[in-house]
RNA sequence: GUGGGCAUAGCUCAGUUGGUUAGAGCACCAGAUUGUGGUUCUGGGGGUCGCGGGUUCAAAUCCCGUUGCCCACCCCA
């Protein structure tokens, strides 16, 4: 242990072959729910300009004033032109600037894009938070109608029902209003709050110039009473922005997925517009947001595009695996299939140095023939060992090789669960080992 | 950025009021008569007790510092 001088970074870890059992179990998921919706595969660098994301997110938010991993300029008026980059916090940024610099807004609008990999957070890692984190996020352009705010919606909560969550899935709904909705309910607030900060917590103290909207959902008991008062977003939202959010809400309720209107729900990004919304499931206690997303009908135009909406979310899949773990899933039968793809289905082994070679010839003839895995011994060990690695490897037959089989031609197959064996010609081995794979699985 | 907890073999942990060559279980490797696994038995490899100082005749065990990890807050996926 003393000797492991080198350790990954903090807040990243090594998803090592028994990990990725679960983790591209989420991937597979997240890919098939999204295909299934019409979405299609988009994929941006892993870095982008420092100021994609100053721009989009805010200046104040906390990623970009405290979380982001930027590598500054290495050539000042060079080849980068002296710009700082910047390993993506979030998804959405990228991917709006991908659909202006690809110039769909004029020969295809409407998108529907999702992608999947790592993002970057400067960030103290805890439990469910890490530096670099998967996330699976869709993003749709080019349409302003709230039932494609509703499809959004359906297709993350389908994503956890597929990995086996619940009927307690709760859809928790907000509305941010349109721009000007947001300023005049901002200066509102801040009227209101600033004659009582004073007496407010210190983090509402610190938040007020960052982001009023956070003293709302401030869980300080004198905090919560004093908020009683404060202006609501409903008194200052426009007609449209008003009649997009009913028009969302009786959507829902069309697909079946009840929403819980929770003023509470503001994210902490900027080009958030209209609709918010996060993904519950209460039973997992406080760690219960699952996803979160919404519309961002400027972001576009804000990098230059046309007027273009949109409307997405994002997963993060450090929480999903938490939540999967406690609540046991998937279940045991399920999870033995997807690790029995690690698992070899056969064991080639030899019984004297002699049928090394031959042994090796026949693993390579067994896999040619469809057989998968097939496995053998590098190491020199006796026949005995090899047996033993095959029982520990999980694979199901075992092919014994030894001078005998070699000179007529023929093998020794062991069905490994049975301890039962027969000797047949080697042409005969794969066939005889898929026939059994089928009917057993 | 703030607060708290923990650091002993690959893993999970014991190590009594500081005292001889630091232990267990699991894992790993090799044997138990001649070409065979999963049970059992025997043996073996593997640790500068996170690191650096200090106290002491003597420290894994006490003190200080340092690093790492974990948890919570802020915030968020």
């Amino acid at each position: 242990m003393a000797k492991a001088t080198f350790r990954a970074p903090r807040g990243t870890r090594d998803m090592l072959p028994e990990d990725l059992v679960l983790i591209q179990h989420l991937e597979r998921t997240a890919r098939s729910v999204a295909v299934s919706s019409g979405f299609a595969e988009i994929r941006t660098p892993f870095f982008e300009e420092t100021r994609l994301f100053t721009r989009s997110l805010g200046e104040t938010s906390d990623v970009v004033s405290k979380e982001m991993f930027t590598v500054p300029s290495r050539a000042a008026g060079g080849e980068d032109g002296g710009n700082s980059y910047t390993f993506r916090p979030e998804g959405t940024a990228s991917v709006a600037r991908a659909y202006v610099n690809g110039g769909y807004a004029a020969k295809a609008p409407l998108q529907k894009w999702y992608y999947l990999g790592p993002m970057f957070r400067y960030e103290r890692p805890q439990k469910g938070r890490e530096r670099q984190f998967t996330q699976f996020g869709v993003e749709a352009f080019g349409a302003a109608s709230p039932l494609l705010d509703a499809e959004v919606v359906d297709l993350a909560v389908r994503f956890f029902e597929a990995l086996g969550f619940g009927s307690e899935l709760e859809v928790r709904v907000n509305t941010m209003g349109d721009p000007e909705d947001r300023d005049r309910w901002r200066e509102r607030l801040k009227d209101y709050f600033r004659p009582q900060l004073a007496t407010r917590c210190a983090d509402c103290q610190d938040r007020f110039e960052r982001n009023v909207f956070r003293l709302l959902d401030c869980k300080v008991p004198a905090c919560v009473e004093a908020n009683q008062g404060a202006p609501a977003l409903a008194e200052v939202l426009g007609p449209e922005a008003s009649a997009h959010h009913e028009g969302f809400l009786a959507a829902l309720r069309a697909l079946g997925r009840e929403p819980v209107i929770d003023p509470s729900i503001v994210r902490g990004l900027d080009y958030y517009t209209r609709t918010v919304f996060e993904v519950h499931y209460p039973p997992l206690g406080a760690r219960s947001a699952l996803c979160g997303g919404g519309r961002y009908d400027g972001l576009v135009e804000e990098f230059g595009g046309q007027p273009t909406p949109g409307v997405g979310f994002a997963v993060g899949f450090t929480a999903t695996e938490l939540a999967l773990q406690e609540l046991g899933l998937p279940p045991a039968q399920d999870l033995a299939d997807l690790e029995a793809e690690l698992r070899p289905q056969v064991y080639v082994a030899a019984v004297s140095e002699d049928e090394r070679g031959p042994a090796l010839a026949l693993a390579s003839e067994l896999r040619r023939a469809g057989v998968r895995p097939v496995v053998l011994d590098y190491r020199g060990k006796s026949l005995k060992a090899q047996l033993k690695e095959a029982g520990k490897s999980g694979a199901a037959f075992t092919v014994v090789l030894g001078a005998d089989e070699v000179s007529t031609g023929t093998a020794v197959l062991r069905d490994m669960q049975a301890g039962e064996e027969s000797s047949l010609p080697q042409p005969e081995l794969a066939a005889q080992i898929l026939r059994s794979a089928s009917t057993t699985s």
